[in-house]
DNA sequence: CCCAATCCTTACTTTTAAGTCAACATTGGA
DNA sequence: TCCAATGTTGACTTAAAAGTAAGGATTGGG
């Protein structure tokens, strides 16, 4: 269970296009490549992936550059992380079928739901974080994101009396 | 957010593994491999690392084979995941520095908590869930998950009044 | 004591994801 | 109107993950 280069680098992109958000103010491919440590050709595709998902505006020419296509408060991870990478659960249940031509699994898979619910629960951890969420310090960030999943922990322990 | 066929494959193998868990049976590499519609030494691999990490217990020699090193409702997938894929946060901050030597964002970061209480969310729910509980049908399974997850949706939204 | 069945280990090959490159299209300003 | 700055696109190269192969080690039975 991994974040790919892509989620993570596409994510920081999206970043530093938030930091200006509130100006108005719009990066270069160099600029953003610059601030990421990335190169500009692989900051382009990012860029292209972002934009053509609607995340982000681009214009050409002189004075072009990337802006957010919505406030930094509007945009939420889940989405992000959706667009940087097209993992569905049917590609996956086609994906590792093996030597076979389908999953020896079709039909009744006792698998198939975990990977359901596991897409669902960290979507929903993800649908609460905005990107301007995570524009502060770390420790500010961090005492955000606990504040989230602390009471979800909490609340948890209270009711945990089902059957393993 | 991709599951590696490593850890899909290797949780299977370790089902196939639990169903014949209360009768003490064992299964050889070529019997996993059949039933799981993967190559022998494909599944010798996945073996390996299992048992290397302790979840299994092999025997050599004719009659050998292998067989859960625990009781399949004393195994959590958290464990089980984090041995088929070695995934830490400081894994990942270095493996994604870009172009440079080290992250641009070392020192102070506002995406390493989110990948932190992610892997947290993540680790959690399937801390919850055993092998015992995955050897049913799919829809049996379906249900035991959904209680899980429910309930915290559930719990989740009766207080859920926090800024964005 | 020897053979066959089985697991163990390392090196190699294939496949897939990531990243780069180069030619092109668009825009704004001199 | 032309040029330089910029984003767009698809082909290519490189790096990482997955999977394969082959010889070695161990065990149980005849």
């Amino acid at each position: 269970m991994k974040i790919s280069a892509q989620e993570e680098y596409g994510l920081r992109c999206l970043l530093q296009l938030a930091r200006g958000d509130a100006q108005g103010e719009s990066l270069t491919l160099a600029q953003i490549a610059r601030r990421e440590g990335i190169s500009v050709a692989n900051a382009g595709k990012l860029m292209w992936i972002l934009n053509k998902a609607g995340l982000v505006q681009s214009q050409r020419g002189t004075k072009g550059g990337y802006r957010l296509a919505r406030p930094a408060a509007t945009i939420r991870l889940n989405e992000v992380i959706s667009v940087l990478d097209d993992e569905s659960v049917a590609a996956h249940c086609k994906s590792y079928a093996g030597v076979l031509d389908s999953c020896v699994h079709t039909g009744d898979c006792g698998i198939r739901p975990v990977i359901v619910e596991l897409h669902q629960i960290v979507d929903n951890a993800l649908s609460e974080i905005t990107l301007s969420q995570l524009l502060g310090s770390e420790a500010t960030v961090d005492a955000v994101l606990h504040k989230i999943q602390g009471t979800r922990q909490l609340q948890r322990r209270e009711s945990n009396s089902m059957p393993l």
